[in-house]
DNA sequence: AGCGCACTACGTACGCTGTACGTAACTAGG
DNA sequence: CCTAGTTACGTACAGCGTACGTAGTGCGCT
């Protein structure tokens, strides 16, 4: 009898080692480096309990010792890229602190492309994102609310980035793996999107595609989304 | 030489029907409800070809007759759930218009639970998303401003529904087809929530937990989160 | 009218997934 | 020292998306 859990369980929760038996081979911060190398170079799809077994170097089955599930190695991902987050003392402008926190969530979700298609409430309870939400709330001692409002605060920030950056890279991503290129698919895409448009049965999308557009700005559509949820709440 | 094809395509950019060879037996609504049926009943994992094929009454593989790839399946229960907005005149008060939009939205959104897990920009091309997005664009003809600017309202309110929605939904449905209840799984998170803030690494986390708290109200932090999104653009 | 071809229908099969289970080796605590 | 709890991992299974081949059907063209 092996004692497999029928309860739930918090990966956190049990400890990394208990001091019975072998010695484990590896850590967890081992496996989440193997499982982010991975994600990184050939997307988060290529991350199977197979290929991050046999990129750290044992047997499929060893791995379900670290991991119980595989969702916990989504986790143990999450955590490791939270951690990547860099912490400074918070400068005292609110408004500003927050705008850099989102700069650089951003910068870590185009470092690491998987993570808007991980992004779940579920995994918010993780060492370092326990550590990134204090910092947050660090960042906001002098935003005078109650901790219910500053708490509400962070959560639109981070989904709002969150929704921006996963739309930023889906529609680059989406075709990695696709036998047609990107500008296959797009063209595809807007020929279709043309003629419907064309046929008059939507005016203000023909007009709203007639309206110069030019390339557009991630960036800016980015940042002043970002301006607006902050003024939002001042 | 079945001329299966080698470029990309877009489902609604095949006819339903090219007259040749024998009637279909099913049309893409007849697929789509189907599809919306198994996802509502059984969650969005159940959807699988077999299972759909099996609700229709037809093989496996002749589903892939109508629908070329499984995420063109998706795309027709994205569409048929698209095709549930009911579309009204315009009342004149942008605002008012946009939050009975994003109210319906979010109504939807808990019929069809599998709904934010979909959203993507991906799917914004369907004829019921283009829809939408004309009368979302109707009910911004008060609202003074250039149509890259309407676009990007638009995209702000549904993705902070979608992000809202989702989570309520996400802690709910998670433990669906675990073999312990949502209280367990809450409880053992919670628990180790209250170790790691008792552990006084997260004192502004601590504080917050002190803080009154009570019920959490979700309707009312879904209000909130819209109307700040809508201040942030007048 | 009738030929031919594009289409529908669908059984079989392949490679891949997560993971249950059993067994052998190992080591710290009583 | 013994033994119970671990680690390690091979085998096996059910289920997935879907490629491919074949048989039957009926529209469009000559």
């Amino acid at each position: 009898m092996a004692g497999r859990a029928a309860v739930p369980e918090v990966i956190w929760s049990r400890p990394e080692r208990t001091g019975r038996g072998p010695r484990p081979a590896y850590t967890r911060a081992d496996i989440a480096a193997a499982a982010v190398r991975i994600a990184d170079a050939e997307g988060l799809d290529a991350v199977t309990m197979r290929r991050v077994a046999a990129e750290l170097g044992c047997g499929t089955m060893s791995l379900y010792n670290y991991v119980p599930r595989k969702e916990d190695l989504y986790e143990l991902m999450m955590d490791a890229a939270s951690g990547e987050h860099e912490l400074w003392e918070p400068s005292g402008d609110w408004r500003a602190d927050l705008i850099r926190v989102a700069h650089q969530t951003r910068a870590l979700m185009h470092r690491h492309t998987w993570l808007p298609r991980l992004m779940s409430p579920v995994y918010g309870f993780s060492p370092n994102a326990l550590r990134y939400l204090e910092h947050c709330l660090a960042c906001l001692d002098p935003f005078e609310a109650p901790y219910g409002t500053k708490m509400e605060l962070i959560a639109m920030v981070n989904g709002v980035v969150t929704t921006y950056v996963g739309n930023e890279i889906a529609t680059v991503e989406r075709t990695r793996s696709l036998p047609w290129s990107q500008e296959q698919e797009n063209a595809v895409r807007i020929a279709y999107l043309g003629r419907q448009v064309a046929s008059g049965a939507y005016p203000r999308l023909a007009a709203s595609f007639a309206e110069d557009a030019g390339p557009i700005d991630l960036e800016g559509v980015f940042e002043r989304a970002l301006a607006r949820v902050l003024d939002g709440f001042a």
